[in-house]
DNA sequence: CCTGATAGTGTACATACTACACTATGTAAA
DNA sequence: TTTACATAGTGTAGTATGTACACTATCAGG
């Protein structure tokens, strides 16, 4: 096998990034607005071209970060998009990544030109978006409200310490419908992945809730056993 | 938006795809022997570059068939693999693909030259492939093992006609495990999914099975009416 | 008619899901 | 300081689902 007979091929293809974020008791998606051709002016999900240089999973972190400041964060490739047309420059397809997230507070600024702002967005009220990426947030919340169901992603929305209530209104806002309160504390308390801490809300005009955070070894060693964790 | 302005983008990508099969009561994978460089005369999966004038869809089936003589597949993309040197000629990322079939017999005739031939092999002894296809095959059998739990994908492997017994034994393979007769039974049945044909085998030295016929058109209208299938 | 092979069936128990309503505790306003 | 308001926090009974388990039925072949 020798890399020098065969002729070299070159290659165009761009990666793009869903952010999910909790916020106001709604579920969020950070957008763009674009500062270059082509679709200059418009809002998108932040994505761009992979450099020869670095693996697709990388370029999704470098791309993430260069347009929007967003360091650090967990991204999972869910599909990929190749219709011929997608691109109005030639032929480009895309792998697409999402990752949900908890410091929304964390300022949010572009290090490259390509973007002009990022900020966040209800997903139920998502604009025309440039090239096809409203079909990739699309799936991409498909893709999530899948997930939350047999994985406890809902903390990765969450601040390391929160209450049942918040993280019961996450359930409720990615699967679209009410949860019985009880059976929901029921449900979660009796996996024993969540540890109540000794603090408590403070500066409410209600009882005060108590905080708690998820015991993410726990759940590890858990799911190392064979548990399978399961919220419809 | 203006198509002529901007500079031409190239673009080398390719499609991969994984196709499942179940004889002899084993789960078994579709490879090809490669009949051109890189990895000649090595076995793969069937795969090749996209062309500028197909969608990667559109580019899956037309390998496929190309490569095996496969024609009609449904293919499901699952993932896409793009390290910097999967490729020896260069930065090639790869989309992939798997489906499940059922006609095992029909004949695998490769259409272009690209493969000497294409044949059935035990999906739980792959060998030594080209390129990252390992990486591909170990993946695709992860995504078949989780569909299979809340899709009824069993079928698509089973001809059209099929006793419980077959169909219990693909869940069997597919899951790496043993599964009770009677609850099997009593669970699929429940669903409604299945009618029992008036016939049922012959010329076997034991009792005749019947014969069943998955009910694909009340599956979907159930599915419609948000019944969830579900087999662990 | 006996043997061997697989088809086909039911019950009891444990676990999980569902529906549902009241008391506890804090702030703020009257 | 009392009252109104808002959310926290709790239990039970009924239903449905999953699991473990063993025997009879039917066919071919010797």
């Amino acid at each position: 096998m020798s890399r020098v007979k065969l002729p070299k091929l070159h290659s165009d293809f761009s990666v793009d990034c869903v952010i999910f974020g909790f916020d106001d008791g709604e579920l969020k998606v950070l957008l763009v607005e674009r500062n270059e051709p082509p679709y200059k002016g418009w809002k998108a999900i932040p994505g761009n071209l992979v450099y020869d240089t670095e693996d697709i999973d990388g370029a999704a972190k470098r791309v993430l970060y260069e347009l929007t400041g967003l360091k650090n964060i967990f991204l999972e490739q869910f599909y990929s998009f190749g219709k011929i047309d997608r691109h109005p420059q030639g032929r480009v397809i895309t792998v697409a990544y999402y990752s949900i997230i908890k410091r929304m507070d964390n300022g949010l600024h572009p290090v490259s030109g390509y973007t002009k702002k990022a900020f966040w967005w209800p997903a139920d009220k998502i604009p025309k978006l440039a090239f096809d990426h409203n079909e990739i947030v699309d799936r991409a919340l498909e893709t999530l409200r899948h997930k939350i169901q047999y994985e406890p992603v809902g903390f990765e929305l969450l601040p390391g310490k929160f209450t049942l209530t918040q993280l019961q209104h996450i359930y409720e806002a990615i699967l679209q419908k009410e949860i019985d309160k009880r059976n929901f504390r029921k449900k979660f308390l009796s996996y024993g992945l969540l540890t109540e801490l000794e603090e408590k809300q403070t500066g409410v005009s209600h009882r005060a809730a108590s905080f708690f955070k998820f015991n993410k070894s726990r759940y590890l060693s858990l799911k190392k056993r064979g548990f399978i964790f399961g919220m419809k």
